[in-house]
DNA sequence: CGATTTTCCGAAAACGTTTTCGATTGTGTA
DNA sequence: TACACAATCGAAAACGTTTTCGGAAAATCG
């Protein structure tokens, strides 16, 4: 019934606890025979360490804490496989929180991860978040930390991110290549740092081109969704009956702008041309497909899990920290939401 | 920089470390004073109780592991957010492992979550797992477990689940009758529960109507993709060319096959009617947008954690366990793949 | 055969907490 | 004064492991 422990294995062979954990981990001090004798019993008393006994002794939980905004995402879903993927090869396991962009819930997960005692978190901030207290808590106790995706410039740690404002910028050209003079733009939230450099990607093409920036244009968005573009979409219509173009911050919200728009017979990309950002699948199977920039949220898992472990075995070897933040690569998926067809790298 | 423990607040207060303990937890036998000393320290001092000394000491680990096929999918990733936010409330953390559809996978992450004595296991199957010895393990052990969407009815132990043989019958007859006389069905892979049930249910309401069942037009599916629904749709029409309808076991096959249709100039569903399974946001978004049954994976996630947490504690206290397993509604949603207009419950 | 090395083993401390049970002090009562 | 009783505290064991260090036994060597 109980777990098996290794004082039973010791008892029953007649030997040390010592021994026995010896023997399980191959320490040169320790018989050929005995080691087999051990090993064998303890495969078929199905003999498993216990996990917080020997984390208790050895400092180390080999779990990591994941703080994302929201699971039900593509993004984040692909990030969250790409994180466990990797992490299951190092032998870590993940604990996956919920922050539902809030910085209140935030915090209280952080400090239960530290209750936990992770050796490390990977976080993505919620929208809401402006102040960085809590993080500071991570800090203070010495576990590595490494950000991703919605990350604080400010917070002194490794980060992975995408080039946001290149992104943006490269999709804002295309309208432009495209023909498109009155392109207006559906930005997310102030705070996040993605919303701010996608919105300042989207304002340097124009200037660089020429095109004058009417702020009346740029829409700010608040919790991103499907309803949201539909809405959004019309109202766009209402405000500005001479938009060519529209550059939206995400594929979720560039759907619904088309599905309201087909509804309206607007002719996309006839009378409008979108770019979404993302490259949800769904971009890929709307009518007209959208053009999109691709966001590599399964890479962006695995190297933000890789970035983390350095600074796991850093810190075990009482090495200083190196932060560095990777700048992952994305790229313009041209389809039919816009008219031209040609590819380029961002 | 490390973390600061009982034993500090306890010399620095020139009490014992018992003291300590039971202030913070509110013994009757210590005195106001040293409790609001205590607390106040504690507070300032940050101090977190270290979650493995405590579980090595209670045999409790707030903690469940939770495994599931795949991550990046509609719908396990709102079974997970409705799991996280239902643990949540009760104060316990989710440890998240994915199969990847494999049964050594699933073997070797029960074992993981064995050591890290989670008090508790949700598990949707990979659809490769026949036999149940690794789930043995946990019965063993002693360990709740509650299975969910894709379970094995053998495993004793509390299950939720929605019925697939009835949501089934009720797609394949909304098909019938809208007049289809010839339908077809794309399933899934032999092994797990779903699709056995969802096909049985098709048979059924096949039979039920005096529709003969002609097993050639029961297309199986591999790994049920996008690209697969693509595949099966051409060569269906090749196999059969007086299909009127068909009922398939999922809605990204589903979207692949309208996808298909939409670009052979097939019209749906004037030439032939498709119902869906899952109820996917994309669903909605498709044109023309898909029929489909509602599967209802929050509900189903946190139901599932009330199940396990009921069995946890009755464990707790020494109680039988009480399996039992619960089946929740799924509903038909009609839209423009199948032609009337009516809605009815399963 | 004595000395030295090698091989193998185990005692014990430590990790940080919880909880039982006994000890001490003070207070009130007879 | 003696006693009972409540209030407050602390010693110590326990949870299951890892690891250091010392020592006994066996093997090797001169």
């Amino acid at each position: 019934m109980k777990p098996v422990t290794l004082k039973q294995i010791a008892e029953t062979l007649g030997i040390s606890i010592t021994t026995a954990s010896k023997a399980l981990k191959d320490y040169p001090d320790v018989s050929k025979k005995t080691k087999r004798l051990v090993k064998e019993l303890a495969e078929t008393l199905n003999y498993k360490p216990n996990a917080f006994a020997v984390t208790l002794r050895t400092k180390e939980s080999k779990t990591i804490g994941l703080i994302v905004p929201e699971v039900v995402h593509h993004f984040f879903s692909s990030v969250i496989k790409g994180i466990i993927a990797q992490a299951e090869k190092k032998g870590y396991l993940v604990i996956i929180l919920q922050s539902n962009e809030s910085y209140e819930l935030e915090k209280k997960q952080i400090d239960l991860l530290l209750s936990k005692r992770v050796d490390g978190v990977l976080i993505s901030l919620a929208n809401g978040t402006g102040d960085f207290k809590h993080l500071n808590d991570l800090m203070v106790q010495d576990v590595p930390l490494v950000m991703f995706d919605k990350i604080a410039k400010i917070v002194n740690c490794s980060k992975v991110i995408i080039n946001d404002r290149k992104a943006a910028y490269t999709a804002t050209q295309h309208l432009i290549d495209n023909g498109c003079k009155r392109i207006a733009h559906f930005r997310g939230p102030l705070l996040p740092q993605n919303s701010i450099d996608r919105f300042l990607g989207y304002k340097q093409a124009l200037v660089d081109n020429n095109v004058p920036y009417d702020p009346s244009l740029v829409y700010i968005l608040d919790d991103m969704s499907f309803d949201e573009g539909k809405y959004f979409a019309e109202k766009l219509l209402k405000d500005h009956k001479d938009v060519d173009g529209i550059f939206i911050n995400t594929d979720l919200v560039a759907i619904g702008a088309i599905t309201k728009f087909n509804e309206m017979g607007i002719k996309i990309p006839d009378d409008i041309s979108i770019v979404g950002f993302s490259n949800w699948f769904m971009s890929s199977v709307i009518n007209p497909r959208l053009t999109t920039i691709d966001q590599p949220g399964y890479k962006m898992g695995k190297t933000a899990f890789k970035l983390l472990y350095k600074e796991i075995k850093k810190k075990k070897e009482n090495l200083p920290p190196n932060f560095k933040t990777v700048e992952l690569q994305t790229e313009l998926i041209i389809r039919e939401s816009t008219k031209q067809a040609s590819l380029s790298k961002t």
